[in-house]
DNA sequence: CTGAAAGCGCTTACAG
DNA sequence: CTGAAAGCGCTTACAG
């Protein structure tokens, strides 16, 4: 079935198929009626193959928007965006970056408005948790862009999709984890994330209720936030450790792994601790290698930027399919072996 | 830089430009030699979006044969391939499947000519590591039909690329779990898969070579093989268990996890007894919210066959672009809490 | 050995 | 409101 046949069926030509399809308007109501009968009766779906030649000729570009600064977590995500718009290439599909520090929602905001005015096909973004985005993003909805949402989503707002972990899930994971670390017995001290990341309070909430579960006797002690920066992390991990000898392991939910074992090493308690955390980046390798992080659950980074971008791609082909889907990266255990 | 525009610089047709492209001959040397400089120079690559309109009209068939038969792994292999010809249904794509049960050489190679003999365009297969499949894998490749091994590769073989994972790191990865799992203390027993098959062979290897370094205290007191089969894998490991009631351990390095559980429970040392294996199969995840299984090392079967139609997908877009490569999906540690 | 034409399925101006 | 024509980039017969 393509659009020819459909034309040839109903009497009309290509182009006020076409129209019909696209809701471009402009078509007797009574024609577009029968076009669009004709078109459901026979079944008929959009050749991705045929369209795909004229998305060309438009050269699309997809905006997408990171808080990558300072978080070389996000280095994967950004080279799966660069793997995928390699791959549409010849698909004239361009990716324009941009890039934030931290999670102000100004900031936010007027980086959604940069990107908007350049003109993006589709939005892709690490959506900060907050009503004032979600507006933003209905209101590009209502101008025809569409939004993903990537790595982390927002509550309530009518982006297309989300693309990421389940956070939950991964705290379940990290608890499950602990438990083979710790045998069930342990001092705990907890680094947590940034509490306006949905995925970040998802994660921990994840965690301690698994953890109470099936670890009744792992007792927390104490618990600090790293704001997701290195520096903040080292130091929240220092005081805690000062104010409490008795732990032995820590649980990092977000960024900062690296700042907290160093805070860890200077005290010099490396010998009698071990650390459960987040993402496989280099800093947070090197501290596995060293035997004092014993695994890392990962979402698989590069895969959730490959995936918005060929999910943003496939609003261009098939118009909004994919609406309200979620497309989640499986959480993995990475010990030294499989990194 | 569109076919189009190397012809008016040549001054040629584009018929003659497709012709030097495609190396269909019939082509005056001096005139090939011009167009191909000019490609060269003008850096000119096929456009795939132009070359997919065309591939729909052939509309290809890919043969893909694997051992699925009584091995409920391959269902998500299967369920790969499945889902990436739907994705490819609008370029007219079709995948033939034709699966055995077992290894049986003779056997593969039939099925591979009556694949062949459907008028395939590529050959995805599950090769049986054997001087004879290899051979026909070159027969095949000078008919023109691209293989593309997955899930296990064939040594020497002029197979255009291979799909799956990395059985030596799996091996690895599987020691490290080991030596999470039992603190480096065990009495453990082995049981093996199928030596035809190379990734079964590497996985061992990756495994006892990498313990010794970690676990040197971890003492192997037998190795039995449960030939990817349900039934014999609960034999052996009866007999092996009896034979043995020291072993604590137990480490199960292909199919057949589920006939090991049993024996285990039939004798009564469920509770004594930790067992790692491979994959996590319906009958696995039973064990693992048993608490038999303590963890499995994972090859994302679903990936690997996806990823392989597409790799065959690719050849007809881009010929033999993928000569040689590997696609590798990692290895992943899962738990009762990421499965 | 080579070119001109038609076609894959969809869109896009343009003319009416 | 609608149709005829041209185009996206590649291939495929066909004619010479």
């Amino acid at each position: 079935m393509t659009i020819k046949e459909i034309a040839q069926i109903c009497g009309v030509s290509r182009g006020t198929v076409d129209r019909v399809l696209n809701h471009r308007g402009k078509v007797k109501p009574e024609t577009e009626a029968l076009i669009l009968r004709t078109i459901h009766r026979m079944g008929y779906t959009k050749n991705i193959a045929g369209k795909a030649l004229t998305v060309r000729k438009n050269a699309p570009v997809f905006g997408a928007l990171v808080s990558s600064e300072g978080n070389p977590f996000f280095d994967d995500v950004i080279a799966g965006f660069r793997k995928a718009e390699e791959e549409l290439t010849d698909y004239g599909v361009t990716v324009l970056l941009r890039t934030m520090r931290g999670y102000d929602v100004q900031r936010q905001l007027s980086l959604m408005d940069e990107l908007d005015e350049s003109g993006i096909a589709v939005l892709i973004v690490q959506a900060i948790n907050d009503e004032r985005i979600e507006k933003r993003i209905r209101a590009l909805a209502e101008k025809g862009i569409a939004t993903i949402t990537v790595n982390t989503d927002i509550e309530n707002s009518c982006r297309l999709c989300y693309v990421g972990s389940d956070y939950n899930s991964g705290g379940e994971t990290a608890a499950g984890v602990m438990k083979l670390v710790t045998r069930g017995q342990a001092n705990l001290g907890i680094v947590t994330g940034v509490n306006t990341l949905l995925g970040h309070v998802q994660r921990l909430e994840g965690f301690e209720r698994h953890l109470k579960d099936i670890c009744p006797d792992i007792r927390t002690i104490d618990r600090v936030s790293a704001m997701d920066d290195m520096e903040h992390s080292y130091r929240m991990t220092l005081d805690m450790l000062r104010r409490h000898p008795e732990i032995d392991t820590l649980f990092v939910t977000a960024s900062g792994t690296f700042g907290t074992c160093r805070a860890v090493i200077e005290l010099g308690r490396e010998r009698s601790m071990q650390v459960v955390s987040f993402d496989s980046v280099p800093s947070t390798m090197e501290m596995m290698r060293r035997g004092l992080v014993r695994a890392v659950i990962c979402q698989q980074p590069f895969l959730q930027g490959y995936q918005a971008v060929r999910a943003a791609f496939d609003v261009l082909l098939t118009g909004t399919s994919k609406q309200g889907e979620q497309i989640i990266m499986e959480n993995q255990v990475k010990i030294l072996e499989n990194l």
